[in-house]
This record gives C-alpha cells, structure tokens and sequence, in this order.
RNA sequence: GGCGCGGUGGCAGAGUGGUCAUGCAGCGGACUGCAACUCCGUGUACGCCGGUUCGAUUCCGACCCGCGCCUCCA
C-alpha cells in the first residue's frame, strides 16, 4: 500500500512517488497577515499538517514549508487604518496565527518563509523572466506576458479566450494583453517598497511563493497545496513564473487543493460577513475539537462548520478519550500502526472520515479487550491519534478541565466524597440530589466498581 | 457565456457493477441503587428519466436542483 494523492494537475488520484526518494518536497500557501485568521484559512493548514505527520511516517526526510505573506495592498490598507507601521501589524498577525494553528495542534513546518526576507530572489526572478521573453515593462510595472506561455490554463484547465469571457478582468492600459499578471509593481510615497532595476516598487501577489520555493526547495517540488481557490490565478500563475524562470522545467508534481467551508451552506466570505475568526471558536471549543472537526470530511470535499458539527465532534472526542482513561494504568507497547486500516484509509488521499471509523473500532477494542490485549489497543489508539494530531492530552484532564467559569475541581471532588458516603449510608435521596447539582453546574457523574469518574459537558 | 464540483437514510459522512460503510440521533436489550459510560442488537438511502447489463446508487446520455471559479480570496 502506497500513499494515494488526487492530483489536481491530472484531476485523478495517482500513486504518490517522489522526485528524490526517500526525500518529499511540501508547500503550502499560508497566510496574508493583516487580521486574525478564519476558520477557512485553518483547514488547509490542518489539512496539510495531517499530511506532514503521514508523509513523516512513510519517508525519511520531509521538508515542509508554509509561508507567511507580510507584504501586500490588503496589509497597506489596515496598517494605513490603524497609523501603525506596516512590519508592525504584520508581524503581529503572523503571530497571532502561530498561537491559533498551535491551538489546533499543528506541527511547527520545517520552513516559515516571510515574503519580505525575499525581495532580492523575487526581483532576481522578475530579471530573468524580462530576459528570457516572458515578461515585459510597461509604466513601472512589470508583467508577465501570459502568451508567452504554451500551457498557460493547464493548471485550472482553461483557455485564455474562456479567461477573458468572464469579463471581470481589468484591463489596464499597459497591459499588452489582457490577462497579463503583475509581477513587480510601481510604489509611490510613502507606500512600502523596494528599489529595483524597474524602480522602487513592490512585488505582485504571486512571485514571492515562486520565489521562496526556490529558494527554500528547488525548481521542482513534490507538494504544492493551499485552498481550492487559489487554483486560479495565484496556483497558475506561480506555475507560469516558475516554469518559464526555469526553462519549462516542470515546476509542482502534485497540486493539492482543498475544499472550502461554508456556513449555513454559503461560503464563508469577508463580504457575506459570515466568517468564524479561530479564535472565536477557540473560546467555545477546545482546539482540538476544531481540529478533528475539520478532518471529520474528506479534505477536498466542502464542509459546512456550525454548532452540532462542534458538538457531535466533542462527542466523539469524549468517546475515544473515555476509552483512554479506563485504560489509565496500562502501559503501552510498539505496535505496527502502518498494518491498520486505520492507516491504509490515510493512505488513500487522506481519507479522514473512513480513519475516524477505524479509530472507532480501535476504540471499542480497547473497550473489551481482555487485560492481555489492552496494552495493543491502547497502544494504537494513540498512535493513531498521534497521525491526526489527536488524543495527545491527558485523558483525565481533558474529561475535568475547566473553562474560564464552571465549578472548580475541588468543588467537584467534594461533593463526590460526600456522595460517596451518602451512598454507603443508603441515603440514595441525597446521592441523587447531588448529581442532580453537580449535572445543573455541567458535571456528570460515572459510577463504576473502581469509584467515581466525572467529566464536564 | 466558459470551466468545474456535487445531490446517499432524521442529521453528518464514506464507498461500491451483485450479501456491511461508519458515527450521531431513534428503538430494544445487558450492565447500574438511579444514572452515565460501555457493550450487544435494530430500522431507514443513494435527485429525476432513459440506456448498457443477468444485475446500476455505482457506467453512459438527457433533465432538474444546489454550489464554486473565470485576476481580493484558504
């Protein structure tokens, strides 16, 4: 069993086989840092991270990059707002979108690459493309010249005449055709930028992933991946630069994209105003139910997030780390988590929802299993969560955690050992009066012949 | 107008040319002082119409409906 990936490029699933072997190449479009992140701009960081943890198990050297982009108009303009300094609120938002994807247990990439540590590999690339024919200047701008291409479209399977038939491009008027891209643009005043040889400006949208991958990677990468809008133009027009700065040596092997996530059934937009920011999540939800949320669907499908996804993931959540914390006291053993379906589902184009399945079964195993075959269980229940970046945490602690309100522990354990005797006294009246207490502050009781378990709803 | 995706049981969500997805909810049972957890069992499905086939939810065609992209976008 190999790994399976659905190549938009080909728009098929292949089998997955990297350029060098044992060596695989990842990128993934990250961020434009001007406010704190959505909750679609997690999934292709969960989506991929998910990814990083399998490619990890199946080969020896993974090289992993997610970029930040701190350069851009959308940047200008709230920093513009807020009379702070460009770098200023860039880095804070690249911050911010540290702390919310850790919250979601995602791995820290082996590569961060900031767009603005690049301005001389990007105008080294605009240079080459000037000199190799496919881009021209026009008024301080440069432009890639799109015909200059064969297969430009291939990507996101179009035709420039189809392109043009959509009619929202702007044709500005030093564009020798219309669907020329920018690369570098003219900056005036006080509007960041760098000098060049086209003059002080700053770069157009796509190069500086171009650029980075490089840089960082090489000409040809294994992964590219990022949210299914970026297909078109930013994916296409990356493969444009990269392809024709390289001689048409093939730029991305794989293009992976994922799908995007609605809201009440309407994609999540900054115009439609229904936008979950993660952080707002992360102050009903723990992260890592946001995180197995957006793995409970096949990457490339679109999801919808609300309130009983949350909930019903939660749920699942308590389940497995029931199964856990009942198996408390036994220790673990090395198991081949690589000869599960568990896995195989992984294997196959990241196939989320059939592992949650597996995972199931894993857990109800655990949950019958005789005290020999605990330890195998358990075992691979966390294994298997460690590839999902999933049930990582103490179960204890994940059952008594508390929120910021909420009855404390302590309270908590007190009235248990006062039910406890209330019990022993057959005074079942008082027993039941203070689960119904405890219940009405969130707490549930579990009796059981080791003693009583509680967790918060 | 061009390109593309999807429609599966009350809900979520896989998959397949022929006995099963799975989970949640529901129902029945075991366990329990009562519960909860857990375990066992159980019903309900493939948008519509044709075609191919011994057999179609799956392949092909038409149609209906929903959605996305066509230079801000995860």
């Amino acid at each position: 069993m190999t790994l399976q990936v659905y190549n938009t490029q080909t728009r098929q699933k292949e089998a997955f086989e990297p350029l060098e072997p044992g060596k695989v190449k990842m990128y993934v479009c990250g961020p434009t840092v001007y406010n704190l992140v959505h909750i679609g701009n997690a999934r292709p960081v969960v989506v991929f991270d998910t990814l990083f943890r399998v490619l990890q198990s199946e080969y020896d050297e993974v090289t992993y990059a997610r970029n930040i982009t701190d350069i851009d108009d959308k940047i200008m303009k709230a920093a513009a707002e807020n009379g702070e300094p460009i770098s200023q609120l860039a880095s804070r938002y690249a911050k911010e979108f540290e702390a919310d994807m850790s919250q979601l247990n995602n791995l820290q990439p082996t590569i961060v690459p900031y767009a603005t540590d690049h301005l001389p590999q990007m105008i080294s690339m605009v240079q080459r493309l000037i000199d190799k024919g496919h881009a021209y200047e026009a008024e301080g701008h440069v432009l890639f010249a799109v015909q200059s291409m064969e297969d430009y479209g291939k990507l996101s399977n179009r035709s420039l005449e189809d392109m043009l038939d959509g009619a929202r491009v702007e044709v500005a008027p030093y564009k020798k055709y219309a669907g020329d891209f920018v690369l570098w643009k003219p900056s005036t005043g006080n509007e960041p930028g760098w000098d060049s040889p086209w003059g002080r400006g700053r770069p157009g949208w796509h190069l500086e992933c171009s650029a980075m991958i490089e840089a960082h990677l090489g000409e040809t990468i294994d992964i590219h991946g990022g949210g299914r809008d970026l297909v078109f133009p930013h994916h296409e027009n990356e493969t444009a630069q990269s392809c024709c700065a390289h001689d048409g040596k093939q730029y991305v092997r794989y293009w992976m994209h994922n799908g995007y996530i609605n809201i009440g059934g309407e994609k999540m937009s900054k115009s439609l105003g229904n936008f979950r920011t993660v952080r707002e999540l992360l102050s009903q939800y723990r992260g890592e139910v946001i995180r197995c949320a957006l793995l409970s669907a096949q990457y490339r499908s679109e999801m919808d997030f609300s309130t009983d996804l949350l909930e019903e993931t939660k749920a699942r959540l308590d389940a497995f780390y029931g199964a856990l914390r009942d198996a408390g006291d036994i220790a673990t053993v090395d198991v081949d988590i690589k000869s599960e379906p568990f896995y195989a589902a992984l294997l196959d184009d990241l196939n989320t929802p059939v592992a949650f399945g597996e995972l199931r079964q894993i857990a109800r195993d655990l949950n019958k299993a005789d005290d020999g075959d605990k330890p195998k269980y358990k075992s691979l229940l966390l294994k298997a969560g460690e590839l999902l970046g999933l049930l990582q945490q103490d179960p204890e602690q994940w059952f008594t955690d508390a929120g910021a309100d909420g009855i404390s522990a302590e309270e908590v354990e007190a009235l248990i050992a006062e039910r406890v005797q209330a019990k022993l006294d057959k005074n079942y009246g008082r027993a039941d009066e203070i689960r119904e207490e405890l219940k009405v502050q969130g707490v549930v009781l579990e009796d059981s012949r080791e003693g009583t378990k509680w967790r918060r709803e």
